[in-house]
DNA sequence: TTAGTTGCAAAAAGTTTGCAGCACG
DNA sequence: CGTGCTGCAAACTTTTTGCAACTAA
């Protein structure tokens, strides 16, 4: 079921190709004129990243950070730290390399996070 | 310069090859008699971290968590989500991976983070 | 009527900061 | 003395929870 806190929170997530923090989500919604309170975006992030609507990550600064995925594969984040944007990209070799190094110490029921950082080219030095 | 609570720190850090809070870290150190207080925990392992001697991470629970790392060199993580335990590896494949991927799409100055979570051997399914 | 959603206010939990006391050169 | 480390308590931030009002079938 979807809920209107969801509909707004996806509606907002659309605007951007950023990882935005609840927060700023709430921030935007209220910039809008939508009245949705800081409780049910977080509530409507939790089901949203529950059942794989959103992507989640948590920043250095310690909140969570989301994003709508644009794939329900499998994939990575490829950031630039300057501006933010996000590019998604698949990680053919990366996939391998986890499961093999992670196979050679006995590791069973592999799972990995792997993001990179970068410039973008539409970022100037 | 190295202050008594950051030698407290690392030697509680020794105690252990996983992740641990500084929650933990501090409850730690009171059981085995140490006054240190929770502030000097924080700062001991914050100047640590920007000195590079402890990795830090971030759990999913949000919390910081922080690890003596044994090599200085690049390198990552395979953590058991069981037992916690983490086991360091050099990641030939993907260094050239997120290189590679980075540039294809223009991006400079890359980094990168990479955990890769399984059960250990130990570790029962 | 009833089950689910909403938003405020209050509470948690993790971390940081202000500050007075201590240690030690 | 003076500089820096310490630890307590208070402040702050992000997220969660309690709860009464509301909504829609």
């Amino acid at each position: 079921m979807t809920t209107k806190a969801q509909r707004a929170v996806i509606t907002a997530l659309a605007d951007t190709s950023r990882f935005v923090s609840a927060q700023e989500i709430h921030a935007r919604l209220r910039g809008n004129g939508d009245s949705t309170g800081l409780t049910s975006v977080y509530r409507a992030l939790q089901s949203l990243a529950e059942s794989g609507d959103v992507d989640v990550l948590r920043t250095d600064a310690g909140e969570a950070a989301y994003r709508r995925c644009e794939t329900d594969q499998h994939h990575h984040h490829l950031v630039c730290r300057d501006c933010g944007r996000v590019i998604e990209v698949a990680g053919r070799g990366v996939e391998r390399w986890a499961l093999q190094t992670a196979s050679e110490h006995g590791f069973r029921d592999i799972s990995h996070t792997v993001e990179v950082f970068g410039s973008c080219p539409d970022c100037p030095g």
